[in-house]
DNA sequence: GCAATTTTAGGTCAAATGACCTAGAATCAA
DNA sequence: TTGATTCTAGGTCATTTGACCTAAAATTGC
């Protein structure tokens, strides 16, 4: 069923806004300016979006979106909680190396900023955000309940929200904005995420 | 000396757009919010601060030379690159469990987060926090270096960007805005740092 | 084909905004 | 004491802003 001229649109100004917001900045960033980016006036932005917050909204909720079902992509399996498997270390080094990629994205990363710093003071953002978090955290102990099957479930959790904060806050350090990449660098926080996955490698005894 | 009733009016006049920032986000701060949340007219304000950049700006260096400063006065010893000394496990989870607890201020996560995003489209606001992690990232490596003698520089240098990413990536997750924290969760990512900073606990063999 | 609906263009408005200004009061230094 | 400097209050201005509106063109569905 090909889309309406209608929703075709809704998704290039949500495409025309992304853009505004990764250049501009919340902080900059008007309505006449996201209607410019996407070739039309004003008046035909705020017939699809009538208010600011309500595009800054759907922005956001994209995004988050997005995010989650890369995650899913990039594991390749099933991460509900009742579903069973185990994961190489060579399977989680694939995965992980996928997501940083993902947090290489300049773009994505501006955009992540955005939200928090939306989040920060919106509490309508805050609920959205706290709900991807909820189901990002979620995902993520589908993959340490694989690595370490050993595990309790909050103790899952805490490993799990410990790997979502590595890469979190490596998206930020790791990008242009702060400036601590390097190569080497990267291998050491997919080796940090290897550990918080599978726990300690095996021992050498003499 | 006791300092000129200037000096003390833009130490206030600073406090006070902090507070603002913090609450309405930048996106929604204007200069009469900050004049009045200082209990001056707009034209006093923007007799210290002529411009609005002027005044972001001065938080914001201000806000991370605070970070810097704590960091030095958690550590309670010589972060530079050439003081020798060791560190043991007690005192790096003590060390540890005070940038945590900085790391959870919510006004200081907003005021992180804001400049993160303030960062990301404007350019000079990115070169003071690059200059802020470069110095940053180089006082958590004196702590790596006591942790690790073994390491070389770059890799004292890249395991020091991984403990900064965690704890930059904690402060966000484990906020309100994000929603992550729980007890158990913090001591995760301090056992997590303690195995950066230390590397691997001592073998069980039998 | 035609009425209803959706899409599009363009305009207007009041309020808000950053920037700039004047002038008087307070403080400082010689 | 006096002139210079700093501090403080309050005002003004042009521009920008989000929100709201009208009307015409295009599309849809019966």
């Amino acid at each position: 069923m090909t889309e309406s001229k209608g929703v075709l649109r809704k998704a290039a100004l949500l495409d025309a806004a992304e853009e505004v917001l990764v250049t501009k900045g919340n902080a900059n960033a008007a309505m006449r300016d996201f209607a410019a980016a996407a070739g039309v006036r004003i008046g035909h932005l705020q017939h699809y979006f009538p208010t600011r917050s309500d595009l800054i909204r759907a922005v956001l909720e994209r995004t988050l979106e997005r995010s989650l079902r890369r995650l899913e992509e990039a594991a390749g399996f099933d991460l509900r909680a009742g579903a069973s498997g185990t994961l190489t270390r060579s399977d989680s080094h694939r995965l992980l190396e996928a997501l940083l990629l993902e947090h290489s994205d300049l773009a994505d990363v501006r955009m992540h900023l955005e939200i928090w710093a939306l989040a920060a003071s919106d509490e309508l953002a805050a609920s959205a955000l706290r709900s991807f978090y909820s189901q990002y955290s979620g995902h993520v102990q589908g993959v340490v309940r694989r690595g370490r099957p050993d595990l309790t479930e909050p103790e899952i959790s805490d490993v799990a929200a410990t790997v979502v904060s590595l890469f979190e806050g490596a998206a930020v350090t790791r990008s242009d904005i702060a400036g601590l990449r390097t190569e080497q660098g990267d291998q050491a926080i997919i080796r940090t995420a290897q550990w918080l996955i599978h726990g300690q490698e095996p021992a050498q005894c003499p």
